[in-house]
RNA sequence: CGGAGCGUAGCUCAGCUUGGAUAGAGUGCCGCGUUCGGGACGCGGAGGUCGCAGGUUCAAAUCCUGUCGCUCCGACCA
């Protein structure tokens, strides 16, 4: 394509919102430009490169037998009422009411759909597994966009959904999904590492998550040195106290802290330390109540906390609510008396392990010295469950071996969901028995527009954009450098039409502009390979053939260079995989 | 949603504290000329209801109130 005909429009200055590389670059690269907050056009470059990662993702989906539909962006309400789903996303679903009254939503993901398209056309175990694929404009309405294209309110993603009649079957389809994540990522040329995660608000039982490792991710990868476990910190799991800590504790003493409600104030005020503080919080799991107990200085793990309590719905209890359970005002809740008073009392082992602590005393600007876990507050009953609710920090171990932290973007998320969207949308197929059975489950996501962004977040450097001439959005970019040169415009031009007719994707910078500025645009926009035709080189009947990665371009005679060119093609395309 | 901040030329920003004449710079854009291998230079030009609505004042980009939008930090994330 000729350079001169396309809106590429490359930029000096960068948006002031504009913070990470792979954000700044996109805009000044001019892949995208904003149309809103969370909403973006994508422009030539940007929709090339989309369309190169769909294509690979598409293959990669057809080989390991799934088979593409495309499912309604406008969906049914009632189906994500029927899964619990509307609530469980609660804001982040965006929906509206139709000119008949009818609630719709917007869809994040297609779960619903999908498995409702099962119920309606599945009946026999014969017809199963199946593995349904779309790759498609997704929608979340974010509480915070950032990032550019990274947390946008509208993504593009690919998302399946199998179905089996048994866990074995679902396995090999994981498996199966699993092993083709592995190639795209490959394909595509990024770094990507594979940890365990939870399944989160799409309920399931098993779940990987493939993430590129980079500074600006936001999502937390754990692991141990040796690599033998790898977890998000979502997941990941502590080793419980090595030592039963003394507990020859004083009698619990009640102290006066007027209005200081917040651990570091209580520390400020006591001349305590966070790691002796008892965290109590309040949380909703459905509509029962129940109270977590935390170290100080730990932070709740939401999805920790959804598994030990089954799976339930969690969220904060409002400001009433632990006014009526606790007696006291936020910020002073406590262990002690609480047992009786809600449905299950979750208490992290590291808790457990305490000598004693500082707590709230659930009477408003106190809080309570000495207090003994299992003296003060039982660690044993019915409804106390000792289990880790929290996230893993510098310092834990796991199998007695340090974590270690770092950043990462989640690209791809592989699930397990079992039958939990099946039974709820009657998605039963007979099994060879006759009886009917539901549908187990398995999705598979994977964003394509991180991808791109990921991509541009390890691979940049000063000049702009390096990106794997994979998912490029050409391959090859021939510049034109005295373009009033009929000598060096017919050559630069029979390059172009030879290299595309060896299918080779090609962009030519015919615009009337200063080489510099054309020089500066091809490495801002990234393209791998830059072949430059000039007069220089012409003397000395040379074209300069350069990858983006090079330091300096090589001189290759005229008549050499497309062939040259469509070799380092080759080499570039290998090299990727 | 809580905290902070910002809305002035297409973009990046000055001007606002301490109200005052035709609202500025860089970059980008248009025209002419000179240039032509790493974002050239000269001359000329277009481009602004200073986010919007009220208010104070002889006078508002500047002070006050409201409102809308955006950004940053935090709070359950593909």
């Amino acid at each position: 394509m000729r350079y001169s005909k396309l809106l590429i429009p490359t930029t000096r200055e960068v948006p002031s919102d504009a913070e990470i590389p792979s954000h700044r670059l996109l805009v000044r690269a001019g892949y995208i430009r904003k149309v809103a907050s969370g909403t973006y056009t994508y422009l030539v470059l940007g929709l090339r490169s989309l369309r190169k990662i769909m294509q690979i993702v598409r293959e990669e989906m057809d080989a390991a037998g799934a088979q593409e539909i495309l499912m309604p962006v406008v969906q049914p309400l009632e189906l994500w009422d029927r899964t619990g789903r509307s609530a469980d996303y609660g804001e982040t679903l965006a929906t509206f009411t139709d000119r008949h009254g009818r609630g719709n939503a917007l869809s994040p993901t297609a779960e619903e759909v999908c498995t409702f398209l099962a119920s309606q056309e599945l009946k026999s175990y014969k017809q199963l597994p199946v593995n349904f694929y779309q790759i498609g404009t997704k929608v979340r309405d974010e509480f915070r966009p950032r990032f550019g294209v990274l947390r946008s309110r509208e993504f593009i993603m690919k998302d399946a959904y199998s179905f089996h009649t048994t866990p074995e079957c679902l396995d090999v389809t994981y498996r199966a999904m699993y092993d083709a994540y592995c190639r795209v990522f490959e394909r595509c040329g990024i770094p990507y590492v594979i940890v365990e995660a939870e399944s989160g608000e799409m309920g399931g039982s098993g779940s990987h998550q493939f993430t590129v490792p980079c500074e600006n991710g936001e999502d937390v990868i754990v692991h141990t040195a040796d690599g033998e476990y790898a977890a998000n910190l979502e997941k990941a799991e502590v080793d419980p106290p090595l030592e039963p800590f003394d507990r020859g504790a004083a009698e619990v003493e009640e102290v006066h802290t007027p209005e200081v409600g917040s651990i570091e104030a209580v520390c400020g005020f006591l001349g305590t330390q966070p790691v002796e503080m008892i965290k109590t919080l309040v949380y909703k799991a459905d509509e029962k109540i129940v109270i977590c107990l935390i170290r100080g200085d730990h932070e709740l793990n939401v999805e920790k906390l959804t598994q030990a309590a089954g799976g339930a719905h969690i969220e904060p209890a409002d400001e009433a609510t632990v006014r009526e359970v606790t007696g006291a005002g936020i910020g002073f809740a406590g262990p002690i008396g609480m047992v009786d008073k809600v449905a299950t009392m979750y208490v992290d082992p590291w808790v457990e392990g305490m000598c004693c602590g500082v707590s709230g005393a659930n009477k408003t600007d106190y809080h309570v010295k000495n207090v003994v876990p299992g003296r003060d507050f039982p660690t044993e009953a019915d409804n106390v469950t000792v289990i880790d609710i929290r996230n893993a920090v510098e310092g834990d171990t796991r199998g007695g071996k340090e974590l270690l932290f770092h950043r990462g973007i989640e690209v791809g998320q592989v699930f397990k969901l079992g039958a939990k969207y099946s039974k709820k949308l009657d998605a039963y197929v007979d099994d060879e028995s006759g009886a009917s059975v539901p549908c187990i489950m398995g999705c598979y996501g994977i964003g394509i527009n991180r991808i791109l962004a990921s991509a541009i977040e390890v691979g940049n450097d000063k000049d702009g954009c390096i990106l794997p001439i994979a998912i490029a959005p050409f391959e090859v970019e021939v510049v034109a450098l005295n373009t009033d040169s009929e000598s060096v415009f017919s050559k630069a031009e029979q390059i172009y039409n030879d290299l595309q007719a060896a299918g080779v994707d090609v962009l030519i910078d015919d615009r009337q502009a200063r080489p510099g500025v054309k020089f500066k645009d091809a490495d801002l926009i990234g393209v791998p390979l830059r072949v430059v035709v000039g007069e220089r080189g012409l003397a000395e009947g040379n074209v300069e053939i350069k990858r983006r990665t090079d330091d300096k371009p090589a001189g290759v005679p005229l008549d050499q260079a497309v062939e040259r060119i469509l070799e380092i093609v080759r080499e570039l395309k290998a090299g990727d995989k």
